[in-house]
DNA sequence: ACCACATATGAGACCCAGTCTCATATAGCA
DNA sequence: TGCTATATGAGACTGGGTCTCATATGTGGT
């Protein structure tokens, strides 16, 4: 898993340095959305001395590779999500933080309505879906 | 346009007050999106001595009566913008900061398909659309 | 018109996410 | 092994937003 994201940054001419390798894995450690200041705590957990401007560095960096992306949750919170580097979006669970993706599924027939009767001509969209996962929907309310 | 805005508060068993009153003509004076900043520096530089609390509890009581919401600008920054209190999505000009609204254009069936094929149960979503307004299409890039 | 009291306000301390700077360390390559 | 571009850590700094608390004010009942 983690090994996944040392590749693709090794064949993208960055260095593998040793704080890079250490967030990596507990990046896939995690598995779901987080917070920049998880990981910051994952790392001051295990006495790694990972400074906090390393960790935003190294989430930029992934960002830029296609491979993390921001997502605001529902209460506002900014976390960070991993994910493939095409176009698709998330559904995320609300109950236990689990990230699916979702190609279009048909959204460009929506953006394209919506142009056609604003006048807009859209340059991007952004949308995010919240939920329960199949796991989540079994535990009792 | 502000009379709105107060008459609603008005209904919602919330006092009109002289900071409300003043800060929603500055709001509906702006007319698109606008950061909190823009709205404490509009009232700073017109020297209503008021407070920048008083303007964020302003913000947040009238997304509560659904009146305002907050939207990630693709550039990350946070933005409110004013709307109607029903269901709809953004499309924010990227050039010139003007905001529409559309209902859905049927993106419940996209949500219901991607529902299918993850499994989720879905909640709520979000979605915003970027792009340049009829107006700004007509400027020279 | 007045009063009483719940509610709103302003000032400023505070908190948290994210950025910047700069001196030091280190990966990758010759 | 050594050189150099690149990455790092510490901590200052910024900007958005919240909290506290003493004071002020809208509003409903008289
Ligand atoms: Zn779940
Ligand atoms: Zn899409
Ligand atoms: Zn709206
Ligand atoms: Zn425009």
């Amino acid at each position: 898993m983690s090994e996944q994201l040392l590749e693709l940054l090794n064949g993208a001419g960055v260095r593998l340095t040793g704080p890079r390798r250490e967030l990596a894995a507990l990046i896939s450690k995690r598995g779901g959305h987080f917070t920049a200041a998880d990981l910051v705590a994952d790392a001051a957990k295990r006495r790694l001395g990972i400074g906090r401007a390393t960790v935003f560095r190294f989430l930029d960096l992934l960002t830029e590779q296609g491979v993390m992306e921001h997502v605001d949750l529902p209460d506002g919170r900014h976390a960070y999500v991993p994910c493939e580097p095409t176009h698709h979006h998330h559904l995320v669970c609300t109950r236990c933080g689990s990230v699916s993706e979702v190609e279009d599924c048909g959204i460009d027939s929506v953006t394209a309505e919506a142009a056609r009767r604003s006048g807009f001509e859209i340059q991007s969209h952004r949308l995010e879906l919240f939920g329960r996962c199949p796991k989540c929907q079994k535990v009792k309310r």
